[in-house]
DNA sequence: ACATATCGTGCAAAAACGTGCAGAGTCAAG
DNA sequence: CTTGACTCTGCACGTTTTTGCACGATATGT
């Protein structure tokens, strides 16, 4: 690869992702640190791009701004986006959960995808103005500001009404006995509806979700399809999940 | 995640919640709390956020955040918005239609107020998030990506179930011969079924839809009650709207 | 006033950095 | 074809930055 292409593959993946890190775009095309950081060194003085520890971001904050923003996100939340979003297939009915994870699902879903999702969350209706083929249905009732969702008899009446493909859910604890559980008994009805209407349920789980319990119980682990986990989270954690019939994936 | 990064975030979370933990911003990222109060430090010291004990508060309350919101929207409707915001009473049930103009409205609410709103627009709901009194119904149904609102039969619906005390309504059109008109056939429905569940509906004119006609007629001038102009329009192009019965307030 | 949580500082390990240097490859002049 | 100048790349080394932990000090709530 010629170093004019390395420089163009850079700030390909600055525009795409928002960021660069060093390590792993050596990592990527198997060459020294020492190269790319001396390509990012010149990248930097011909303003191309603004020059950190570890990387590089985007050199006027207003170019790469789309992608940065969603890498304000945690890293193990994107990560967990991006590895659901593949698992949806064009033409399939979707229920997406509210939450910064299920957010970052929908706007990795890829722009050209045409499907339905079903939320109800206000959040993630609004950021999927930007898929032109996605059909979104929004699920109506009263709204539980903490978590920005709608909740309540009328949306458990919407949703009763509603036969998807799959479920993404998000959870605040997901535990080997415990099972899954958040923090308000409203959500964890809904949350349960939701799983109701849906053929398959998957939960988005974050490090620090697992092995944790909230108050309230949604439902037990044999009730779920499988989990999504963040990557670098240790094999050992995940054992206890390990069973027949439950997909246990690592983004 | 890249320490500049980390630093956007923390920001960024400062400025959804107005505050940060130090505690659970570190769980969230999965980092040491030293590792946060370090970042808060030099924040701090930059004089973009206010260090307090067990995590940070904003620099200046909000003072950034409502200039930059407001600027998005031209002025003419910030004005109207704001007038139309001094008419909610407390304890009424309040229906705001989707647009900029609505939007308006529901940021210039006190935030003090006691009110309950709803609205079939997803923005306007996660906009009054930060409006700690007041309830929100959110109205569900298919999302109309053109002005980001629910509408179909599921709207219709839930309209249906609801009786307001008022509700402020946006066009694209009003005319003294051809009435209120929209661009959607569908819109056009839900807005008269949204009129059909207030006791009063009053119509919020920014100059371009003065006296403009859209394809799709909503209602006639006769059966709303008022309409909200924005201030600098001449008074001879609102002669041919006065009437018994009707208010035309200059905001 | 006491128990608990949070804070700041110093310290050590790890990661990232810059620089100098040497080997490999390229190119053009001889 | 050979030679020498030049560029690119990876490695070694010492330096700087970042991070997590330990400790004593300080603030907060009951």
């Amino acid at each position: 690869m010629l170093a004019r292409q390395r420089k163009e593959y850079l700030l390909g993946v600055l525009k795409e992702t928002g960021q660069i890190v060093a390590k792993s775009v050596s990592h990527e095309l198997g060459l020294s640190e020492d190269t790319i950081r001396r390509d990012l060194r010149e990248l930097a003085s011909e303003g191309r791009l603004q020059r950190v520890h570890g990387g590089a971001l985007p050199a006027s904050p207003a170019v790469g701004d789309f992608a940065a923003r969603q890498q304000l996100a945690p890293d193990g939340k994107v990560a967990i986006g991006r590895a659901a979003a593949k698992w949806v297939r064009p033409g399939q009915v979707v229920i997406l959960d509210g939450g910064t994870t299920t957010l970052q699902l929908a706007k990795h879903l890829p722009l050209d995808l045409k499907a339905t999702v079903v939320t109800h969350s206000p959040t993630i209706a609004v950021a999927l103005v930007e898929h032109p083929f996605i059909e979104v249905v929004l699920i109506g009732g009263r709204l539980f500001k903490h978590s920005v969702v709608a909740v309540g008899a009328a949306a458990i009446e919407a949703i009763a009404r509603i036969r998807a493909d799959v479920y993404f859910m998000g959870v605040t604890g997901i535990h080997p006995q415990a099972g899954l559980s958040t923090g308000d008994l409203e959500e964890a009805h809904i949350k349960r509806a939701l799983m109701a209407s849906a053929s398959e349920t998957y939960v988005l789980v974050s490090a620090e979700k697992l092995n944790a319990a909230s108050p309230y119980v949604i439902a037990a682990l044999t009730d779920i399809d499988g989990m999504i986990v963040e990557p670098g989270v240790a094999a050992k954690s995940l054992a206890a999940y390990e069973r027949e019939g439950f997909s246990v994936t690592r983004a």
